[in-house]
DNA sequence: ATTATCTATAGATCTATAGATAATGC
DNA sequence: ATTATCTATAGATCTATAGATAATGC
């Protein structure tokens, strides 16, 4: 909530965000990072670099480097996860919901400020601090499966696993392309190729 | 070619695989090791005490740790672009050649002894030693995409990049889930879901 | 008194190089 | 003589903890 807190003593640098908590402009840092260099190659030096504080000074918001990237990916996961909730309430038909998921889950993956979906591949998430995380988007998976399964109840199992699929590649476009396609038009593309996959056949 | 040398001073283990060069065990250490932990996360000691040599001795066969990512790296993606160079070659209907392209990628990426695929996403990929990597992704990307535009006029630009990493999305498949679909039922699914991406709408 | 920072540092790495050594091949 | 290993180690990290300090708030 606050920006620079009236207590404590003060930074040696400069605030990355003045109008963030620190906790937030950690966050903020270690995701560039994070998602430039990488997990293990960003050093918890280089993100205190960043936010203008001392090395040290990152364990008083947080209890391990670990820690800091789990919260990163819950962050980027929980939204669409919530906003498959809400369909699932409305009873919709099942293709439209599959349209409406694509639309919002693209949207997440390509707005947010750094391209953190990068990290989801990381083989380091296997471990325990990220249980909670991968939980979390392993049903989220199992929305997208519900959903396919749904518009296309003859089609293999694996559909909703490729149109799961399909929706997290605009990652690795958002890292690969040159030029980016812009996020509208590429949130409706991918929900009418979604479709496409799923339409009984 | 041969196994274990008649000539060096003896190892101080028993052999990771007895048929195997050296520089060939030190490659399936490292894959094993960096798909299942990450790269930055695996030190070269554990990689040296899999094979059974010491740690020094990896740098008798590679100059740097990078430079052992980077020749796993070329050997997933090569296989792959040879064949798409073949494919171009024969002049088969672009939506038999996409087919056929399909399935043979997706053979690749699930017949590896090891997800190597996973690492495709690492940030790490984006520094200098990885840039013939990063070349050859991109031109099997590119055959991707002249073979979808081909197949599809009509359709968006983008509709090749989704193709790819539709086909790319069976390395998170095989990662996650808890029993993989078997390589023959998913090639040729995966082939026909780019085919209903990429026919003309 | 509380908060949010700082300085200092322990202890554990990690990569890569230098040079020795134990085999075979000639 | 050549090859493929070994031992030893330099030098550079890296994460996390301990305890001091500089603010504000009461």
């Amino acid at each position: 909530m606050s920006s620079a807190p009236s207590v404590g003593r003060p930074r040696s640098g400069a605030r990355r965000l003045p109008a963030a908590t620190a906790r937030e402009e950690i966050l903020d840092a270690a995701a560039e990072l994070f998602a430039q260099r990488g997990y293990a190659a960003t050093s918890t030096r280089l993100i205190a670099e960043r936010v203008g504080i001392r090395q040290a000074s990152l364990y008083y918001h947080f209890n391990t480097k670990e820690q800091i990237l789990a919260e990163l990916l819950e962050a980027t996961v929980r939204p669409s996860l919530a906003f498959a909730a809400e369909l699932a309430a409305q009873g919709l038909p099942p293709a439209d919901a599959l349209h409406a998921l694509v639309r919002y889950d693209v949207g997440v993956l390509l707005g947010a400020r750094w391209n953190i979906g990068i990290l989801y591949a990381l083989p380091e998430i296997a471990s325990e601090p990220f249980a909670l995380f991968r939980r979390e988007r392993e049903e989220l998976r199992t929305a997208y499966r519900r959903l396919t399964a749904a518009s296309s109840p003859d089609g293999p199992a694996v559909l909703g696993d490729l149109v799961f699929g399909l929706v997290e590649s605009v990652i690795g476009m958002r890292r690969d392309l040159p030029t980016p396609p812009d996020a509208e038009s590429l949130q409706e593309t991918v929900a009418a190729a979604a479709l496409r996959l799923a339409r009984s056949r």
